[in-house]
Formats: structure tokens, C-alpha cells, sequence
DNA sequence: TTTATTATTGAAAATGGTTTTCATTTGCAA
DNA sequence: TTGCAAATGAAAACCATTTTCAATAATAAA
């Protein structure tokens, strides 16, 4: 019989992955965190719920999510890595980024996000054919000041 | 009279920045350096050229370059960040990337950069309005294999 | 030109996110 | 139940970048 436990169980028989309590734990703080979390922040969600887990037991978990696509890794430039699961149940939509030079402030926008990604198929394949790329995702960030900051400036 | 030396000599002294020997190497290295160069990278050029150079200054200069625009930092992922000379004469016009997940090669495309941008120009003009967001520049990354990692891979 | 001011410098040390090492534990197939 | 490779956490290592600090040098002022 199918469905039981977490949708991710199955993903991770699939790979031949184990299932663990620090596994179980990750799993949950990423499928319950809203926003791009980076590794420190998901340790401390993580070992309040279990404290036996460990900060590289949360590197190591992140390293395989992304390399199977089922977490993407962000590297706004602020230092450390941040992560967001994405082509599963419960993860946010497809999005693209606001990013404050000023604050560091990250949002997210969906708004005009069908038109963006029928212009990025379309590009996409211009380049595939032009340069034999075979491309699997893209990113768009926009860079500049947030209303907050752009007031304090002022 | 005006013209008299480099042409980032007059954007130096705009900025109140002193013009010595190992900013000259370094913007040197920048000019004449085609690709996404790293910190390092740059430091070995410049150490070539003048062994007095320390790896602090070339990080320093380019931390001062990025903070008025005139250099690009990019963070790939790969561990250590980018830089390139933008907005200046003899820098590359704007570009977008192919970015390899396997070997992590980098690919410059400048194809369709104009109806990128012109999408681009429409999209950020309404996210401005949306999210009061005053945007400066953007930063669009595409993600897959490239040729020889997948021809390797079949 | 000389001088005074202060930005800039390089070496060395510190920082901090991430990775590696390694001995121990544990999931799970048999 | 057992056997063993996979997974774990603590501690150490790694390594790109930043900070510290005393010495030096670019430039404005005299
Ligand atoms: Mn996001
Ligand atoms: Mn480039
Ligand atoms: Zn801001
Ligand atoms: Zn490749």
C-alpha cells in the first residue's frame, strides 16, 4: 500500500537513501520554512526538536537534496548558502528574487512570473540549439534598494 | 586638460581615490582579462607583474570597484566569487550565463541579450511599481550540462 | 619644493561558513 | 536476529575573505 508516511519517503527509497530521525527533522524544518534558509538557521530549528543532531549531519543532508534537484541551493552573495525545496508537494512555486544591495532583504515575486518563464522557454531553447547546452533550471535575481532602504536614503 | 592617462584615472579622482601602483596592476588585470576572474586569479596576474602586491589589496580594490558599480561581483557557487568590469570602456557589454552543474564551466551568451532586455526593462518597471523596489541591474543564470558533460555522461 | 595629513599598503592573524576525518551507531536487507 | 554498509556527530581541517596594525606613500597645503 502506497501514501504512508511523509511524500518524501518514497523519493528517498527511490534513491536508496535511509530513512533517519535527523533525516525526518530536516525534511520537516524545509517543508515548514517559508523563506531561504541557510544551514545555520535550519540546525537551530532542527535541534530544538532533536538536539543529538548535528550541524554537519544538516550540510551533508542539504549536499544530496540538491544534488537529486529536490532542494535548490541559493548564493545571494551575503556569505552563506541558503536553500528552498522546489519540484515537490508543499514547496512554494516557481519564483524569482528582489535582492537589496542595502539590507540584503530578499523577496520573492510570483507576480509576472508565467510571462517570464514563457520568454525563458523561449531562450532557452535558442540556447540549447546555439551552444548544445542542456539546461535543466534557470535563476533571476534582481538587484537594487528596498522600499525601506531607499526611504532611509533619502 | 582631460585624457591624460588610463580612463578610470578621471572615475578615481571623481571618487576621492588615491591612484597608486597596485590599483593601476589591478584595474589592468581586470581590463585585460576576458572572463569572470577570481580574487585570486587576479592576485597571481598582479603578483606577476609587481611581486609587492598583497592579496588584501586586490581584495580591497575590488570591494571598492563593486561598491560604485563599476565591477560586477558574481557568486556561482563554486566556493569563491567573480568579478568583472562593467559600465566602463573596454568592458564586455552585458551578458547573461550558461553555468555547467558538472564541471562548472561558465559560458558568456550575448545572443539574445535584446529581447532579454527588453523583457527584462518591462518586467523590472512593474516589480518597481509592485514592490517599490528601485531596481539597478539583474542578473539572469542558466543552469544544465553542457556539451561535453553531456556527451560524457551518454 | 617641502611638509603634514591621512589614505593605502602588505603581512599576519582572525573569522566563519563549509567540508573532512574518524570512531561509533543504526537502518534495513537477508 | 544478524551483518554490514550507510549514516552519524564531534572535532579538526579547510579555505576564501576580512580584520588588525604598524609602516609607507599619495596628495593637498604651505
Ligand atoms: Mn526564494
Ligand atoms: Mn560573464
Ligand atoms: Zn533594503
Ligand atoms: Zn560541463
Amino acid at each position: 500500500m502506497r501514501g504512508r508516511g511523509p511524500w518524501w519517503h518514497d523519493r528517498f527509497q527511490e534513491y536508496g537513501w535511509r530513512i533517519t530521525p535527523s533525516r525526518e527533522i530536516i525534511m520537516d524544518v524545509l517543508h515548514n520554512t517559508k523563506e531561504h534558509i541557510n544551514a545555520s538557521d535550519i540546525y537551530i530549528k532542527a535541534h530544538a526538536m532533536n538536539p543529538a543532531i548535528g550541524l554537519t549531519t544538516v550540510y551533508r543532508t542539504l549536499e544530496m537534496l540538491e544534488k537529486t534537484g529536490m532542494v535548490q541551493k541559493f548564493d545571494f552573495g551575503d556569505g552563506m548558502a541558503r536553500y528552498e525545496l522546489i519540484n515537490n508537494p508543499g514547496a512554494k512555486d516557481h519564483h524569482h528574487h528582489l535582492i537589496c544591495m542595502n539590507c540584503k532583504r530578499i523577496i520573492d515575486y510570483t507576480e509576472f512570473i508565467d510571462d517570464e518563464i514563457d520568454f525563458i522557454e523561449k531562450t532557452q531553447s535558442k540556447l540549447s540549439k546555439k551552444y548544445n547546452f542542456k539546461i535543466a533550471g534557470h535563476m533571476i535575481n534582481f538587484y537594487g534598494l528596498c522600499e525601506q532602504c531607499s526611504k532611509a536614503m533619502a
